[in-house]
DNA sequence: GTACATGCAAATTGTTTGCAAGTAT
DNA sequence: ATACTTGCAAACAATTTGCATGTAC
């Protein structure tokens, strides 16, 4: 598998190995559109590799977040990850905890006019929006 | 004061009974532009009540909360409070740590517009951009 | 062969909870 | 008078760390 390939260059570019439960961790938060939580992505590793720990889980995830592919977004309970590291907004419904990504050419121009008016040299982001999606609303 | 009878007013409103050591911890955190942390802010208040917990201060900022006059901002390690609750982003600089605020009327259009054409009902927002502040990025 | 990763258990830390004594209204 | 708050200590839960064993390269 191709993208398999990409994984494992990624971890090697950087000096770290790749391992089977790295791959797995790896491939698990990069697929998934759910923002899932390190328990999340235990739960579901741990179905291939059984003797999965999260230490396992946590280092993975560290090693995805210096290599670019995933941002942490920290909540009051649990952290949980997002492997989409564009430009964006979560919409983030606080009944059914769905988390919607958004993309928006005019923010990411907003932010690019941030950056040259503030002086400030931007290296990430986390633009949530918080409340109720459409599906909760009406039901 | 006037200030504090405001907050003062707040508190009874919604039946929450306006201590001392609670209207310390409003003024300090209210008043203050530096994103405190609950240990900071414990810090503080604690000069003036030697004798302040900090399940006072997670109380009474919870009550803040309640009165939607503080944002929570977790982060991995802790939780920074915002008295600016107005839509604005944060920019947060990852060397000095410093949370500026900056507020701009077309970002809030825009969460606007995504309001309407997601049929997403904003009740909150947490909009942080990490980087170097110029300060940081010159020295 | 060697440096790095795994997985278990123990430690850490920010936050929450339980409760007896104190206080605001 | 009474319901709420304080402050202490204990509990909690997500994450991190230490270390012996195992594995990628």
């Amino acid at each position: 598998m191709s993208s398999g390939n990409k994984i494992i260059e990624s971890f090697r570019s950087k000096g770290y190995k790749a391992t089977p439960q790295r791959i797995a961790i790896a491939n698990t938060v990069l697929n998934s559109k759910k923002h899932p939580s390190a328990e999340t992505i235990y739960e579901e590793v741990k179905q291939v590799y059984p003797t999965l720990s999260m230490s396992t889980v946590y280092n993975a995830l560290h090693v995805l977040r210096d290599l670019d592919l995933i941002n942490e977004l920290a909540f009051h309970n649990n952290t949980r990850y997002d492997p989409n590291t564009e430009i964006h907004v979560n919409l983030v419904c606080e009944r059914c905890q769905k988390i919607t990504d958004l993309e928006d050419l005019e923010l990411k121009e907003f932010i690019k006019r941030v950056e040259k008016k503030k002086g400030f040299t931007v290296t990430g982001h986390r633009l949530d929006i918080y409340g109720l999606c459409r599906n909760c609303m009406t039901t």
